[in-house]
DNA sequence: GCTCGTTCATGTCTGCCAGATATAGACCTC
DNA sequence: GAGGTCTATATCTGGCAGACATGAACGAGC
């Protein structure tokens, strides 16, 4: 009940779909979430164990099986809706990319339009995986099913503004290699 | 000159414009870079040690004031065109908005619109701010001049798509909520 | 029936890092 | 000269990622 954790929150969010093992949480926050959360194993397991003490989650099926399948309990869900409700963490940003632009200078604008050329095909790929998630989206009928959509949206958005920056950069960058370049 | 630390690579950086204390390498790295890089004291002080033991910055100026001002050698400044050179780092997605409104029917519409309003209110300030760097970038003379304005866009795409975002997103909920209250 | 590779599953360890906190000199103001 | 703010340095706690260690289950091939 203690001091919020984020990786407790995503857990019990994971777990909120259905009973899962840690392992199993690990992937489907990876494969559904992974657009904009991330958690590692060794984040999982110490908040799985924090959570069963805290009786917020449950273990079943722990005997014959190595697999513990965990299921929330109702004080479980009370306390998933309380952390839903707290004031959204910011996380510092780290942009390695945009650093090494500031200091294009240094690096010379071949190897400054090899940054953004990467960051432009990784924006490329995140569409496409967000045009796959999007129609599975909207074959679905469930309640939480527009909401998905909702976040599919803003990493289409967030897509499409890199690859419009990436093609307006690249050009700036061949005019600054020098008129011959462009 | 072992593993290649972030915070390493931010301050070489930043004492490559000019000598600096600690303090006000901080202070640089939060007003300048502060869109896409986020330094703590609790990693600037200890990571200046190391640099000075590894003969890459040299302390000037320690004898009678408090302040230690740091200056790059000339093997810190081949140092930093090392680490500018190596692949970035990606640092893990945690958008704890994004996951609350992909969780949003246990919040309902009306707490998700705030949180979409809260992010809409954030790019606003985001976009002022960076009005702001371009005005100081355009009005400058310095080989990095155009590099700045390259990464002073890439703030402006990011939070012009979040504008565009969250007034799409707002609409939508505003229809879940119900026909009465679009 | 045995080995081998893969997947599922649980955990530990190291180290990066943010944020809070403690401390104190410098300078300014009233 | 008392109090407040800014500059400056440093430490400590705890969240967290990523690599690693370990082993069960299971199918493929011999």
């Amino acid at each position: 009940m203690a001091k919020p954790s984020q990786t407790e929150l995503a857990v019990l969010a994971a777990l909120s779909v259905r009973p899962m093992t840690g392992y199993a949480a690990r992937e489907a926050i990876v494969t559904e979430l992974g657009m904009f959360w991330s958690e590692s194993f060794g984040q999982i397991y110490p908040a799985l164990a924090r959570l069963r003490e805290a009786g917020l989650v449950e273990a079943v099926q722990a005997q014959g099986s190595r697999s513990a399948v965990h299921r929330l309990t109702p004080a479980g869900r009370e306390r998933l809706v309380e952390l839903l409700r707290e004031p959204v963490v910011a996380s510092p940003p780290r942009n390695g990319m945009l650093l090494r632009l500031f200091f294009g200078d240094v690096l010379g604008p071949a190897a400054c339009a090899e940054l953004v050329l990467d960051a432009r095909r990784r924006a490329e790929e995140t569409l496409a995986r967000l045009a796959d998630a999007r129609r599975g989206a909207e074959a679905e009928n469930h309640p939480q099913q527009p909401y998905w959509l909702m976040t599919v949206s803003a990493g289409e958005h967030a897509a499409r503004a890199t690859l419009a920056w990436a093609d307006e950069t690249l050009d700036a960058l061949s005019r600054l290699g020098g008129p011959a370049a462009g």
